[in-house]
DNA sequence: CTGTTAGCGCGTTCAG
DNA sequence: CTGAACGCGCTAACAG
């Protein structure tokens, strides 16, 4: 080794007057080491500011300490909640966590080649559809340790999975909607394809059939889980069927573009309609009105998902499906202030 | 190999007819191949669908192909921004992205054993404080390529650092907010040890001192970049000189806090009190009134600290201070929309 | 308790 | 244009 390159662990065996083989036991905790040759090392260690090659260490170890989550996107007001249940739980079980996001493009065409594949991963946790049937297929063929996040696994395939209570928490939604008395209920959706999205409709469908009634499919306009979407879809809308006395979008991104497409009309929220989203995101509270919203156990789902991957490498099982409970967060966007709350 | 293990190059090169130096060089587009022999490699890893082995790729190669991201949090408002800025230049250049958030551990703890060290990586972009100086020299000092975002280097040390005109900014909101006829203008400081919030604070002092303007102590209040720590000073603030006409705020989450605070006190804005944040994150336009800002270049931030790490990579040099420019965005929490536009 | 040694999977000379 | 052989830095038997 010379100045520019980086001490290795010959360089600490010799300066500590040990074996490479020692080197490595005080690293890893492993075998019976004497206090002082330990002291010795880690002194090295210090002296020469060393630190272990981790590729080096994968490659010889077989194990890389290490879980991968892929997702498609990043930016996401949703997607600082998830990471800090992951990583929290991650650091827990000293895993390291490494991130990559796809932006849409397939995931062949990234990992393969590159420092996020299997290799140097004990397992992945795959966050909706980043990563396509086929391939989730021949990683699991391999075995190897996968947790899915708000995804179902491909038809035939065993996969534990992680989500949450989308269906029942726009049924509640919905139900809340209609005893504050509305009854024209229009519905913004999210992107085809999503499954959160698709139970969340499936909730306001199931809800409005059990109060008898009918579901329209002119009060249903695509928003995409996109707040200008939304906007222009909700904007045709109160055009079309200027008499919906309530809107609920299927996320709070595309709640927040309802609300401006509203205000735009001229209506008041809550007092000419009423509007309610999902997720609860770190936005909803500051729209003005406070939006009422479903609350997504977001972190929770994280924190699952982690822990099921976690116990996946180790014991060999995790459980088929996690279903974390949703819950109304009502504030004033429909124009009922607790009125349920504690009497 | 057998069903429970991934392929290897000699599993390919088998397969191929082919050694494994021939498939290493199909891999990597490296040396002369006939292109019929590329083919049989090509099919070959198609067929076994392998992947090479990071880790011992970059241990043979000693290059990662890869840079590494250090920061503090990564749930922020501003990061997801500065991400998107950092991932495009970064696979532009046909490499790919480590992050990893600290969370206030000292990188000493964590970095070095594990995946995200210098050896993964072939150099580091590192935001604001989360690594400290001793550490900053030491990889300096064995050469390691290091660009510093929204921080200056140790003293004495020349590592090429990237931020924006935080000062600028502040001068001109600051000079807005004099023209706008207000003389008692509080500003709501961020956390001590934060450069960019040092610097906004800067030009704050040195705006109010050319416009013949004094600087009072009492008006300055701890913001801590934080809503919630925010909304606690100026409530108190409030109290203690009910005359103030303007608050400045650090960033536009302490401005929120402001504006929560202004609003509980019964006050309006802008009509009683006018109020200005920093940063125009994405919650800003969605306040209520609409918040006048200085628009940071985060995105493009984020692009110039990654162009410059990768030069440093190539060439051993980049520019020792990259400083992008400040705007401001006026809207309504000022009470002047656009007097001064286009005439 | 410690040292020796043989790979882990790959890139890279160097021959041919 | 292609193959053989070595070594990257480390862990994991196996000896002693």
């Amino acid at each position: 080794m010379n100045a520019t390159t980086h001490p290795t662990i010959a360089d600490v065996a010799q300066r500590a007057g040990v074996s490479t083989a020692t080197v490595s036991r005080v690293i890893n905790k492993s075998g019976n080491v004497t206090a002082d040759t330990i002291a010795r090392v880690q002194a090295a260690i210090a002296a020469l500011d060393y630190a272990p090659h981790s590729g080096a260490r994968i490659l010889a170890s077989r194990r890389a300490r290490t879980i991968g989550l892929i997702t498609p996107t990043i930016s996401d007001l949703f997607f600082t909640d998830l990471l800090r249940g992951i990583e929290q739980t991650v650091y827990e079980h000293e895993y390291t966590l490494l991130i990559h996001a796809t932006h849409g493009r397939p995931y062949d065409d990234i990992i393969p080649m590159l420092p996020l594949n299997h290799h140097n991963t004990d397992g992945l946790i795959i966050f909706t559809n980043s990563v396509d049937d086929a391939r989730l297929q021949k990683l699991h063929a391999r075995h190897f340790p996968l947790v899915l996040l708000h995804r179902s696994p491909p038809a035939g395939t065993a996969m534990p999975c992680v989500t949450f209570e989308n269906k029942d928490g726009a049924f509640q939604m919905t139900a809340h909607l209609i005893a504050c008395g509305h009854r024209r209920i229009a519905f913004v959706s999210g992107p085809a394809g999503n499954e959160d999205a698709g139970w969340r409709e499936q909730g306001y469908r199931e809800a409005l059939a059990v109060h008898g009634l009918a579901v329209d499919p002119a009060l249903i306009v695509p928003g995409d889980f996109n707040a200008v979407v939304a906007a222009t879809a909700v904007t045709h809308l109160l055009h079309t069927q200027p008499n919906i006395d309530a809107i609920f979008a299927a996320d709070d991104e595309s709640a927040r573009g309802a609300l401006a497409a509203i205000r735009q009309s001229g209506r008041r929220v809550p007092q000419d309609i009423a509007l309610a989203g999902f997720d609860d995101s770190l936005l909803s509270q500051y729209l003005h009105p406070p939006l009422t919203t479903v609350r997504a156990p977001i972190e929770a789902a994280g924190r699952a998902a982690a822990a099921q991957l976690i116990q996946l490498i180790h014991t060999g099982h995790a459980d088929p499906l996690t279903l974390l409970p949703t819950e109304l967060v009502i504030r004033e966007s429909c124009g009922w202030v607790l009125v349920n709350s504690e009497q």
